[in-house]
This record gives C-alpha cells, structure tokens and sequence, in this order.
DNA sequence: ATACGATGTTGACGCGCTGTCAGCTTTTCG
DNA sequence: CGAAAAGCTGACAGCGCGTCAACATCGTAT
C-alpha cells in the first residue's frame, strides 16, 4: 500500500489542491506518493537506526515500520546503506548554512570564527535530531563512521575558510591538510563525548576548542620557520 | 577437521614433545589444537576482512578461508564483530609499548613526549600488519570505528601521562578530558590521512601535531584563566 | 467518458547466511 | 585398555536479501 493512501484518510488536502494551483511544485499525484514514499522510509530508517543501532537494523525492519512492501523499497534506495547516508546527509545540509554564519559573523577575526564554529557543531549535534546523534548515543563498542560526498564537500568547505583566514594571518608554515585535519579531529571527539555526557558544557568546550586551535597554530608557525 | 591435524603433515614436533617437555606450556595436544584453530581464524580473518571490508566479510566467508567447520567457529567467537574486535586489540597491544617507551624515554620534556608518542603512532599505523591499516586502505564511505576495552584502556593511559605533564607544567585550567580529546582526535584524523596517501611526511606530521598540542594547550591556559 | 500505455507496487521466490544441536571423533585419564 | 569428557562436524530451521512477473494506479490522447 502507497502511504499516500494511508494519509488521505487524515489529509485534508487532495485534487482540489491540483485544481487551484495547477503548476504549483510537481503535484500530480504520482510525485506525490513518491515523495511520500521516500519520506516514510527516511523516517522509519531514522526510527529503526536508533532503536538497533546501524549493525543491528535490516531493510526488513525499515520496510516493515512502513505500509509499504518489501519490493518497493528498491525503487528508492539500494541498501540501509544509502538510506543511512541520505539521513546523514540531511544533517550536514542543515548545518551547512550555519557555518556559513559562522563565517559572515566572524568577518576578519579567526577567533570569533572558530569559537562560533564550533559552539555552533556541538549545539547542532545535540539539539537537531541528526541521525548521528541518536547513533552515538547508543552504548556500542563497534561505530560507524560516514563520509559522503556531502560530508567532505563539508570539509572542503572548512578548508576553504581555513585557508583563507591562515593567509590572512601569515600562517605560510602551517600545512592546510594538517590543520583542517585536527580541527575536524577535535570537533568529532569532542562532539563525541559531549554526546555521551562525559562533557557538559558546550560553551565551554566550544572556547577549549578555538583556542586550542588558535594556539596550536601559532605554535606550528613558529617552530616550523624555524 | 580441526588445523592441526592439517599441520601435522608439515610439522615435525608431535607427540614427543610431550613426553620430553611434560610440564612446558599448555601442550596437551586439546590445548594445542584449541590455540591453532584460534589462530586460524583470527589469520583467516585478517584476509578476509581486508578483501572484502568490514561490512562485507561474513562468518561464512572467514571459516571458508579455514579447515574448519562452520559450527566450530561459535566454539571460538560469537560473531565476525568479536574476531574483529581480538585482531583490533592485537594492533592496541603491540601498540601499547611503544606508547610507554614514548613516556619513560622523555623524561620531564613534554615536547620531546608529544613527537615521539604521535611519531610512534604513525609509524605503526602505516608499518604494523594492524587490522585498521588494511581496512582505512579501503575506498569505502561507511567506515566503522571500534572503541573496545583494549582502546578505551591505551586512552585512560594517554590521559594519565597527559595529566601528569599538564600538572607538571601547571596547565590547571586545561580540561584533562577535553585535552585528550583533542589529541585522539588529531592524532585519528591525520593518520586518516597518512593512511590514504593525502598526507605523505610521516616525521613532519608528528611534530605538526606535537607543535599544535604543546601550544594549544598553552593558548587554552592563559585564555581561561583569564 | 473511455481506453491504453507508462509507471510504480506487490509479495512470493530462490539463494545464502545465521546460530544450533545431535551425533561422531579424538583426547584424556584412571 | 576402556569410559568419560571435550570438542568438531554438517545438516537444519529461520530469516534477510534482491528480483521479478503479475497487478494496480495514474497520465494522457482520443
């Protein structure tokens, strides 16, 4: 069974909305249900993948929190896999525009941007219901790590900002790879035990950050001309 | 059929071994057995996770690799996840000395501490047979990460000598939580990295990441304080 | 309104993996 | 040597996988 079936029943809109809006967005009502479709399955996946961890889940278990047949989940994804992915990927969107804030905020100053930076991580990670919040909440030994696409255009992206505020601050001996690097490093770990409760206070990890980084480096800088 | 008797053909020792060393080791030829199918699944293991992944690998797949029979691999370990997690604290074994010799060969530097510990770590990563080597080789997106009892313990150690220096050079307002973080984190990150050839300098990268701590731990001090 | 192709859904199917267990072989020990 | 213990073996029931022929629904031309 379609979902949209199943929604019509509560739904309140339906052809007429077809009728007065005839070119709004792709409503005829194939992509309707598609749309609808995808959807059911993203939100059963984030379900399932928080109640038995990303091992533990199986397509089964996806399709079978949905109104729709086990067939049918082929049609819009090849595995858990890229369900998982697509969830994840989500996450990073909506927090892409906030480190662009970060950076239109910041202006020139490097330490306004790496405090605002990574506040802005560890308040994304544990307020917005990405899907790798509710993963690393759970008490496994064994994690899964994704690097979509998405991700690492992410961190091309922070690269970028990196670079240019270390030009700016003739950083000229720091290696970019090596700094981007540790600040992705320290944001995951860090964001990690903040996620588990071993760290409690995201403003203040968000400053043990920035200054970290800031220091580390001038450091860098300084040992490495010499 | 159990290993050994596989072996036998090509091994010499036997029966007299017993008799000439009654008392050595565990040598009841059971107990041998035991260690040799052990072994061979862990070996079997080892290949077949670096051929086909994490995610790929079945039980199937690793006891095909062996003599063994399938029922036997349950005498050994409950899951492919379990053989992983003893080839993974292999690696944080070996790993451990060479963190120790870092500690006891530096004496009072902690800059001298720092090289060595990062250098060492990246030496075995890119050196040693470590599962995780073979597997960050892989082009995968969905990585996974293990954080066994083993690792957990090499991070308490880190932690320990990490506080003993902050102490010592009175870094009381640096978070010993949030100071390890950061150094796991680095420390991962950019062995990622060596891992995948984006970064080649294996000396030029510890002492980058021994640099960034000593005075980003140093910035984070005389900002907190303030 | 009707009919017809296009599109998407359904669920049963064959295959392979999982973990178990009764039966058998090998080792140990008296 | 013989009996008991240990542990290996492979068949088995159960389940998840991805596919596909049959079917239902939608879009569109007449």
């Amino acid at each position: 069974m379609q979902v949209l079936r199943a929604m019509k029943s509560t739904s309140v809109s339906n052809e007429k909305d077809r009728a007065e809006s005839p070119e709004s967005n792709q409503s005829g009502k194939r992509e309707q249900t598609k749309l609808a479709n995808r959807a059911a399955i993203l939100e059963a996946g984030r379900q399932i993948f928080a109640e038995l961890g990303y091992e533990g889940t199986t397509v089964r278990d996806i399709i079978r929190r949905t109104e729709l047949a086990s067939g049918t989940f082929y049609n819009y994804f090849k595995s858990k896999e890229e369900v998982f992915h697509a969830l994840h990927d989500d996450g990073v969107a909506r927090f892409k525009p906030l480190l662009r804030a970060a950076r239109e905020n910041a202006g020139q100053d490097f330490q306004a941007f790496m405090i605002t930076a990574f506040g802005a991580y560890f308040q994304f990670l544990l307020n917005d219901q990405t899907i790798d919040r509710e993963m690393a909440a759970m008490p496994e030994w064994t994690r899964v790590r994704f690097d979509t696409p998405e991700s690492l255009a992410l961190f091309d992206e922070l690269k970028g900002d990196i670079v240019a505020f270390a030009t700016e601050f003739k950083l000229d001996h720091v290696d970019p790879e090596l700094l981007t690097a540790s600040c992705v490093g320290i944001a995951q770990e860090i964001g990690d035990r903040l996620l588990r409760g071993r760290i409690k206070d995201i403003q203040a990890a968000a400053r043990f950050a920035a200054y970290f980084v800031l220091g580390g480096s001038q450091r860098v800088q300084s040992e490495m001309q010499a």
